[in-house]
DNA sequence: CGACACCTTGATAGTGCTCAATCGGCGTGG
DNA sequence: CCACGCCGATTGAGCACTATCAAGGTGTCG
């Protein structure tokens, strides 16, 4: 199987792309930074036209091959992996800009699947064009490197969350990263859009939909937070980001 | 501080790198594969001699700025993060022949800390001098790509580990995936080296060292494996690798 | 021989899981 | 418009797994 993108998925459609990302107004890529424009045209010469794809639905498999690299242009989606048994743990969520498989500019066959929370657009880059134009400047090698390193970092800062803190405060963090990536996109209120179910919050955290349930109804009571329904809605803001580690 | 390289460290000595690591029969640098020799003498110029240091020394700190790339020439050591209140998260466990902070061709500062294990030897490469070497042959960018691409496999593995294994299968797995990396190093014997204490292996399991204890024990009992003072010794090499996930 | 680090074992506590029942919101179809 | 079904959230009771605290044992090194 090679996923929704390839099939006659219902809720799947072709669009064309717009110049630019009315809802989060990002660069195209990674590898293009925001300090000046290296590449930038260069980069949207290689963009293909995108897709829509609907909520819940897997784009890809683990170990599936995939020689594209696929930008999430609008809406969230998932990262994660299954054990036989069934059991999921999520590695990350995608936001509005996030690419979703950089690495398969090295490596074709991707180490994890990946799902949609909401319906999103996905921009489409074929990775041999993108490996080209990584090799060819050294501005966008160093941009490339620079992504992988903070790949890195965001799945050692995830490590030390599962394994040194407790349910609760891993809770606190994934909020707060989440929100912290918000307000990188503009966001900027006590009330944001959190397309998650608690289920999804108990395969990021390595919870129990139950035991988040309780942590989220404290939450709530102490008037620290209130996530319900898809949005999120922050009481105490020096407490969400306070004293890690 | 800059960490025990830097200063007069009792324990570190400098020593020439002899051509080729007889402990362990390694490529100098991920970057250079064993397929072809691809760049293999370029990368050879530029190696700065290489340095000893003394068993249980924190070589870098978190946060430290460091713009050379370290390789693990001989010996042992951990990544690892701390926090506020002592309590702390092993990354990864280096290997002969291992790079220690191959970001920092990209990054300057390591997002995490360094210790050693045993005494080990060291080998110092500029981060300029890579970037220029990874940037100007297009199989080196490949490796270099394909090095991180492995770097971010890894830790979502230790992700998946932490958030959904048990206690036991965390122990199993860290073992089979050292038990394998050692296999890859020449090692082909049912007894191996394995210079940790239960504390590394609770603190890279996000479990306590009493608890790791009575898994070893466990182990012992069940005729599975015997790990004790520094030497792992198998006795079910099925049960060890089988069914992960 | 003593000091120290590490390991082992026991008793107890607590965090988070499992099982189960209920409830509410939302979409679907009659 | 309402009934139904489904998914997700909430709550409770009991339990399992892992942590914590404490004491004693063993090996190593100076």
């Amino acid at each position: 199987m090679t996923g929704a993108l390839h099939g006659a998925v219902s809720g799947e459609t072709i669009c064309r792309m717009p110049g630019s990302c009315a809802s989060c107004s990002l660069r195209p890529l990674a590898l293009c930074g925001s300090g000046d424009e290296v590449g930038l045209d260069l980069i949207e010469a290689l963009r293909q036209p995108c897709r829509k794809v609907a909520a819940r639905r897997v784009l890809f498999h683990e170990g599936e091959r995939l020689p594209q690299v696929y930008q999430l242009f609008d809406g969230w989606a998932f990262r994660y992996k299954v054990m036989k048994d069934g059991r999921r743990q999520i590695l990350s969520f995608l936001l509005p800009g996030d690419s979703i498989n950089m690495s398969a500019i090295f490596v074709d066959r991707i180490s994890y699947s990946v799902k949609t929370l909401t319906q999103v657009s996905l921009c489409v880059f074929d990775a041999g064009d993108l490996f080209n134009f990584i090799q060819s400047h050294p501005t966008v090698t160093r941009r490339a490197g620079i992504h992988c390193a903070n790949a890195n970092a965001a799945a050692e800062e995830l490590i030390l969350d599962l394994g040194r803190r407790t349910a609760f405060d891993r809770v606190r963090h994934l909020i707060a990263g989440l929100v912290k990536r918000l307000q990188a996109r503009g966001f900027d209120s006590l009330t944001y859009p959190l397309p998650l179910t608690q289920l999804h919050i108990a395969d990021a955290t390595g919870l129990t939909p139950v035991h988040v349930g309780r942590i989220l109804g404290e939450m709530r009571h102490a008037k620290l937070l209130d996530l319900k329904r898809g949005w999120l809605t922050l009481h105490d803001l020096d407490w969400l980001q306070g004293s890690s580690r």
